[in-house]
DNA sequence: GGAATTCAGCGAAACGATTCGACTGATCAC
DNA sequence: GTGATCAGTCGAATCGTTTCGCTGAATTCC
């Protein structure tokens, strides 16, 4: 069920066929629609592997996302979303490779056998090699967080420093003094996670700034070392009031923290954060939190990578997300001392 | 960077290359480790089209998502995650297709353009068009859940109806008699859905051999939903004490309605069901409940659709998951009227 | 020592599309 | 009437592999 059988049964040439299908040269319509019913009548597709040799690019975008085994965070399931969604508006199709910080079989596969025209790498580290292997390949890619020298290339992420910051405003406003940042994990901070390290400058920044004290503790994404994580908080700093985090996955080991602690939200303790719109949603109260438009950066990082690939010489593009913080229920005046 | 260009650095042909690479044919050590030096120096990978061309075959399996827009359960995702690490572990390529119930754009390139060699189906209906396209095109797929006839397919699947069933019987044993189910929303069920149907079914069929009232209540896959749901039944069947589920993406409401009536779990009000692991043991208290051992299921998808790709003769392959109920800390016996 | 076998390697033919140059009539301008 | 233009079509080359058949040379067998 190829082009020839096409061509034979509808009596003209394989071009003929193809110029029909693609309308690079003009066919009468008589043919034209010869053609167009045998195809129909057969269900002809064009063959992907055969297109893809002869025009030299796969119509494919890959998207690197860290292995799965550590389940990925609502923000970064959310992200995913909208590259699969933008991608398939597109007309593209959609290659997955999960591999972690250096490039494994996986990742190689895609990239070293050209079998995408482009990639979004998503969690990046200021000092990543994967994205020094896409850029000796002249490959075009999007990464989703920013390297330490993010020059000349595109990107797409979240202000977290800054976001951090209004955090603490925000509860600094609210006449909180003592405040805590639950951060992710040491070991991602040390292995140059570019979030965390933004979030500890951030909140550092803001803390100096505002004149509060403020306490960092790392925490490992997930429920179990959140609630941990707090119970720590409260014994060795019980002076704190209030929380400010990155750390999606650990909220509700926080809230369970908080919860058995006695201490009300928001009346006696408070807490904002930046994490998905669903996950604030899902915190009990609802939380206070820059919501990440995770949705919306897939979008543009697929934007963005298309526009590389087709235009490889125009400047490189970049956007930084500064989404507001939604006020829910999580955050109030600081408790009067009793 | 092509075989021709390796073979004329090391002065041999391309097929000479071609047959280092592969084995298939023998080649004398000195050359071998002469063209491998060059193929380490240059960073030669063949091109996966070319090879996909000839060969016939793409090294790729697809797997068609629900649109990621209405968001996936946490089972789904966690099946999503075990297909992505089993094709990887298999040294095979991943190609996303989010496509709805009939067969959209995406499903048509991918499948019509032969961009993959089977395809992993999920959110499988009853009746499933997408199924017909499949067996038309002679192109090997897998699919999670079973259609009304299942026959002659390869499937994975839970047995819905008779977890369900055992979620009641441990309910009845504790002494519950009116109990209710909160299955997934009316829509799904009208459209075919099978685990619906089949938690339908067997939920009604413990009923009646227990001997205890049910009432089953559809209920959208979201936790506002889920809330609504728990408060309609509390207030149109003040006598049922215990809920059985499916509907993993309403516990969080759920729990939360249960919480705002006052109801203490599981002192005053048991609920057990079918779910991720990680999503019962988010669930506060933690949710007694059939863990549905999503990550198997995906890489066993993933095995029987590389079995069918090889053998295409050998009969299908199909596995039903019955896992056991974990008993955690939200049931318990029924409590005194008052 | 000649015949049979094995070993290494080469050349050419696929795989299924796209695209370029060339050809053929028709139409048009003058 | 002649030359130019143009729409419509065809044939052949090409993309980068794999694989089949063949050929010398080296080795083995009686």
């Amino acid at each position: 069920m190829n082009i020839g059988e096409i061509a034979r049964r509808s009596g003209v040439s394989r071009s003929t066929v193809s110029y029909a299908l693609s309308g690079k040269r003009s066919v009468s319509e008589a043919t034209r629609q010869r053609i167009q019913a045998v195809i129909d009548e057969l269900g002809y597709r064009p063959n992907a592997a055969a297109r893809a040799l002869k025009e030299g690019r796969t119509r494919t975008l890959g998207l690197v996302v860290p292995p799965p085994r550590r389940r990925l965070t609502p923000a970064q399931l959310e992200f995913v979303a909208g590259v699969v969604e933008a991608t398939d508006r597109a007309d593209l199709d959609l290659l997955l490779s999960p591999s972690g910080d250096d490039h494994d079989r996986s990742f190689e596969r895609i990239v070293g056998g050209r079998r995408v025209d482009g990639v979004i790498l998503m969690e990046i580290r200021l000092d990543d090699t994967r994205v020094r292997r896409l850029q000796g390949l002249r490959l075009p890619f999007v990464t989703i967080g920013r390297t330490a020298r993010p020059q000349g290339m595109s990107w797409v992420d979240v202000d977290y420093a800054a976001l951090i910051g209004r955090c603490v405003d925000h509860l600094a406003d609210l006449g909180h003094r003592h405040i805590a940042l639950v951060n992710r994990s040491a070991e991602l901070l040390a292995s140059g996670h570019g979030p965390a390290h933004r979030a500890k400058e951030g909140f550092a920044d803001a803390v100096t700034r505002r004149g509060v004290e403020g306490v960092e503790v790392g925490c490992a994404d997930d429920v179990a070392a959140g609630e941990a994580c707090v119970q720590g908080i409260l014994s060795a700093h019980p002076e704190v009031t209030a929380i400010a985090t990155i750390n999606e996955a650990a909220l509700p080991g926080v809230q369970r923290a908080l919860e058995s602690a006695g201490l009300d939200v928001p009346g006696r303790f408070s807490i904002a954060g930046v994490t998905a719109r669903h996950r604030a949603e899902q915190f009990h109260p609802q939380l206070t939190a820059a919501d990440v438009p995770a949705v919306d950066m897939g979008a543009t990082a697929v934007d963005f990578l298309v526009e590389r690939i087709t235009e490889p010489d125009a400047p490189p593009r970049r956007h930084l997300f500064v989404p507001p913080i939604s006020l829910r229920n999580s955050t109030g005046p600081v408790p009067a001392p009793r």
